[in-house]
DNA sequence: AGACCACTTTGGTCGTACCAATCTGGACCC
DNA sequence: GGGTCCAGATTGGTACGACCAAAGTGGTCT
């Protein structure tokens, strides 16, 4: 009884402050390889003189790239790590630096996705009330009624996984998701040419996960995502190498 | 032919600064519910007063936590953010909090480790080299070795985990595994009473897996470890619990 | 009661200064 | 020549002070 207040969630472009715009230009200097791991990264002080910021500025801006695992500040130089060790923040800016995504990254990232949507289902499904499980219903009898338009029916796939990822009540996967989310789902909206489905395979979608919901039966509801996302990424790969 | 040098990397306590100080008090104390999401963090210039710090500090600590995403800066004041929306890197402080891990929490995580291990054996099974096959049977070999002996099975299971990841070839996984590993694995094995498997779990375990990679058979692998991990949470729940 | 405006607070940035840990290079000794 | 050792330069860690623009605050006026 709360809640769905700002709507749109109007996104300002963050505050992108001098520090922010530093530490992305550095993070992207060393995730586009122009570093060698155990080398040293110029000096704050050097940095600062090539940036014309203050030192203060270019420290907030390593502070937050040290965050990413991607350098090991110490007193007497911060040194770059290995990208393999990073953390997942890291994603996000390496999808964002071609002007087209990696194909192989897109993939990995939709094939773990739909991984991670298996999971969700398959723990949370066993353990519906009957409020949950009509919501759910409810939820995917609206679905059935976009099958032929992907930018109306995508929100509403989110909605009902976001339920479900309460109704799993995993932490885990749940900031996880998040951290996949924040990274990649808002770059992945701008693909062009967009992955476009064909309608009867979400209708066999939406329809498969009724059944699923409706008998309790986690493994049906996570078939029907793991063919879902199995002929979106065949789709996606295609639409990455016709761009 | 290089590296493998810092043999044991010695892992001095990582240089806590001042602002890595305070980031850690502010953050656990937002982690631990001391503020409503949607509430004002102090000022900078308070914070400053009561940690006895200058501005600059506290500014880099700000900063931190807001790459935890369990802020929002911005002119006029830092706002505090759902715990639930944050990044994966607050798992650890969340694990550490009390002077027992919260034991739903570790489940969750063992749970969704779980996932990525058969996730990552899956993947990796199927596109095996004869080299790489030879290699998992060998550490598989040698890992039949210490069945009774968990404080040294445990790095021999990491490393066999970590070849299978490697072949897989999922960065994202990989990342994700990172922020994991960094959050939990530390914490976790600090645990008393420490779970102990019976040598019989482990020894299914191993010839499980030796099964599936013998046979390139990944379902194997992953059913092994499944019946692994849930023997695994229902010990650390025990634990846990009697603790 | 609502709109409007001046004042205060807050974050963003800069500059300078000092300390301690680290690194560097050259003198020195074997 | 090769290794050792030490002083000086470099680097990160921290502090203080100052100024600006954006956001919040409260009071006035209508």
């Amino acid at each position: 009884m709360s809640s769905m207040n700002s709507i749109s969630q109007i996104k300002i472009p963050p505050l992108m402050t001098r520090s922010h715009e530093i530490a992305n230009v550095v993070r992207d200097e060393i995730l586009r390889g122009q570093f060698r791991p155990g080398e040293r990264l110029p000096s704050e002080r050097d940095l600062a003189a090539r940036f014309g910021a203050s030192r203060g500025a270019v420290r907030e801006a390593l502070s937050q790239i040290e965050q990413l695992r991607l350098i090991d500040i110490q007193p007497g130089g911060a040194r770059i790590k290995e990208v393999n060790d990073a953390s997942i923040a890291v994603l996000g800016p390496l999808l964002g630096m071609g002007s087209i995504p990696d194909a192989d990254l897109v993939d990995q990232f939709l094939d773990t996705f739909s991984v991670l949507a298996r999971f969700t289902a398959t723990r949370a499904i066993p353990k519906l009330s009957d409020a949950q499980r009509i919501d759910l219903l409810t939820q995917l009898d609206s679905m059935a009624d976009d099958l032929d338009s992907v930018e109306s029916l995508q929100p509403k796939m989110r909605a009902f996984l976001m339920t479900l990822g309460g109704i799993a009540d995993n932490l885990v996967v749940r900031l996880i998701s998040n951290d996949l989310q924040a990274q990649f789902v808002e770059r992945m909206l701008q693909l062009h040419p967009r992955p476009s489905l064909k309608p009867e395979s979400l209708r066999e979608l939406v329809a498969g996960m009724r059944l699923g919901v409706q008998n309790g039966d986690g493994e049906a509801v996570a078939s029907a995502l793991d063919v879902h996302f199995l002929s979106m990424r065949a789709l996606v790969a295609q639409a990455l190498a016709s761009a």
